[in-house]
RNA sequence: GGCGACAUAGCCAAGUGGUAAGGCAGAGGUCUGCAAAACCUUUAUUCCCCGGUUCAAAUCCGGGUGUCGCCUCCA
């Protein structure tokens, strides 16, 4: 399987430290507001990449953290902890909050079919090994103790950039406002592991450390808790582009550091879900959630086929127009799967499914083409074979796709034939089935005008009908 | 200013040196009294621009342009 690799900034061939096995690590959510479905595309991707993994027969372990701790809006710790302000904001405790957000995040995940990690650890779970780590960093020279806070300190490595070839003079501080550089750090790059002081000492949490009363920083989590579940060497690391600098170049800095070797080698990078003004973001444009779309009418799984359409690393325009698009598409898929569970199934047909599970593997291994893997599913419902086939096969790509489509076409089979045996005992729907009996007959009369009006009379009551080969159908509004 | 990614039809998008997949929308048709649905057919002489390499370039190389992202947190 290829893979773009941020890290090496090409696509390579995925090879596991441990043949057979895969270990994984997601950024996890900040939990103090809910997520935005631009953040839950990352989710999506990666949940895709795990699936496939699986699909493809490795044993993976994935873990993701809950960073409920320790998030200021600015490392030079001139921003106030994101957790704390969304508490104030709230006018509850840091901990509700952290448990409110943790649960709709998991909630939103569930809707869009995204599988939970094997490990979910909150950073408030690990103080204990942020200490160890932090310890073993100054015990071995790459962290100092400064204005009563703890730096990695990044001139001690041969090379602290890695997705990007920047020169620390080029980086520009303060490039938005409000930001301030940070008087305590020895180079610029510099990043705090442990505040002890901090201009905002009403921080709700607080853990007593070998250097006074503090909390942990933002970068130090993702390392620690990576490396309390999946040991000293991580195949891949996973979460949005937007992290790789400075967050993901931060992990790399403080882990190799304190572990003495290679730590990760592939870094899967998702792009940017953006509006047609630019990025997506909880503080500008519209809050778009799940909930959000749900409330307009449109189910989560649409969403995630809209994903699953592009590619992860491409930057994709988020447009009802476009979601729009995918709802069609959707239905279409489901009504085509209907069709195919009322036929007679027929024989498998070992061959044809071989041929179209080899296309959609090949898709999914070039970089995780799912733009061409959905493609795949066009394929299966096109192709010349058995229903039973055709099943069989959109059932397996499932595993990976989790777009639920036969799922969602069988639960329509049932509310079928759950209405007609309903239909025998509803006053209401023998009357509507006695009308279009009569109009039947009128229309058999040719009488249209009293076929027309009787339709109309129908539709007064909400009833639209649908002429097909098979006759007359309807719905009830 | 520096760094990174991307640029293909009205829209989403595949394509990784051999003559432009697929989906949505549009057009035509089959079926229909009409409508809807379904099904069939059709829709880019050209891939942001300019050079170069090659028998052959959307694909490789050089130079531009544009869009998005990162350099405070953010998926």
């Amino acid at each position: 399987m290829l893979l773009y690799n941020s890290a090496t900034r090409r696509r390579d061939e995925f090879v596991p430290n441990e043949a057979g096995k895969v270990s994984m690590y997601t950024c996890g959510p900040t939990v103090y507001h809910y997520a935005h479905i631009g953040n839950l595309r990352s989710y999506i991707m990666e949940d895709v990449l795990e699936k496939y993994f699986r699909y493809a027969g490795y044993d993976v372990t994935r873990v993701m953290n809950i960073t409920d701790v320790g998030h200021l809006s600015s490392d030079a710790d001139t921003g106030e902890d994101k957790m704390l302000k969304g508490a104030k904001r709230e006018k509850k405790t840091v901990m509700e909050i952290a448990k409110y957000y943790t649960d709709a995040f998991f909630a939103d995940c569930a809707k869009l079919n995204i599988k939970t990690p094997d490990v979910v650890a909150p950073a408030t779970s690990c103080i204990d090994e942020f200490i160890k780590v932090i310890e073993g960093l100054l015990d071995k020279g790459y962290a100092y103790e400064a204005g009563g806070n703890i730096y990695f300190d990044t001139s001690k490595l041969k090379q602290y950039y890695i997705f990007n070839d920047f020169k620390e003079e080029d980086l520009e501080v303060g490039v938005r406002e409000g930001v301030e550089e940070d008087g305590n750090q020895r180079n610029k790059a510099d990043f705090v592991l442990l505040f002890t002081k901090s201009k905002f000492d009403d921080q709700e949490l607080k853990w007593d450390s070998p250097w006074g009363i503090g909390y942990p920083g933002w970068h130090i989590e993702c390392s620690c808790i990576s490396m309390k579940y999946l040991g000293e060497s991580l195949d891949i690391h996973c979460g949005g582009i937007d992290n790789a600098f400075p967050h993901h170049t931060n992990e790399i800095a403080q882990s190799e550091a304190y572990i003495g070797h290679k730590w990760c080698n592939y870094w899967f990078h998702v792009h940017h879900l953006n509006t047609s003004s630019g990025k997506m973001s909880k503080s500008s444009g519209e809050f778009l959630t799940v909930s959000l779309l749900e409330s307009k009418g449109y189910d989560p799984l649409v969403y995630r086929l809209f994903c699953l359409q592009s590619h992860y690393r491409k930057s994709l325009v988020f447009s009802y127009e476009n979601l729009d698009n995918a709802v069609i598409a959707y239905n279409k898929m489901i009504t085509r799967v209907l069709s195919l569970l009322k036929e007679e199934q027929g024989e498998m047909d070992t061959a044809a499914f071989d041929e179209l599970k080899a296309k959609f593997c090949a898709a999914l291994d070039n970089d995780l083409n799912t733009s061409l893997a959905v493609t795949a599913v066009y394929d299966v419902l096109k192709a010349k074979t058995t229903p039973a086939t055709k099943l069989a096969l959109l059932d397996d790509f499932d595993r990976v796709l989790g777009l639920d489509i036969v799922g969602a076409a069988k639960k329509q089979l049932d509310a079928e034939k759950k209405a007609a045996e309903e239909a025998a005992s509803d006053p209401f729907i023998r009357e509507i089935e006695d009308m279009i009996a009569q109009r039947a007959a009128a229309k058999k009369a040719k009488d249209y005008a009293l076929a027309d009006q009787i339709r109309q009379a129908l539709t007064d009551k909400g009833v639209t009908l649908i002429d097909t080969p098979q006759g007359t159908k309807y719905t009830v509004n």
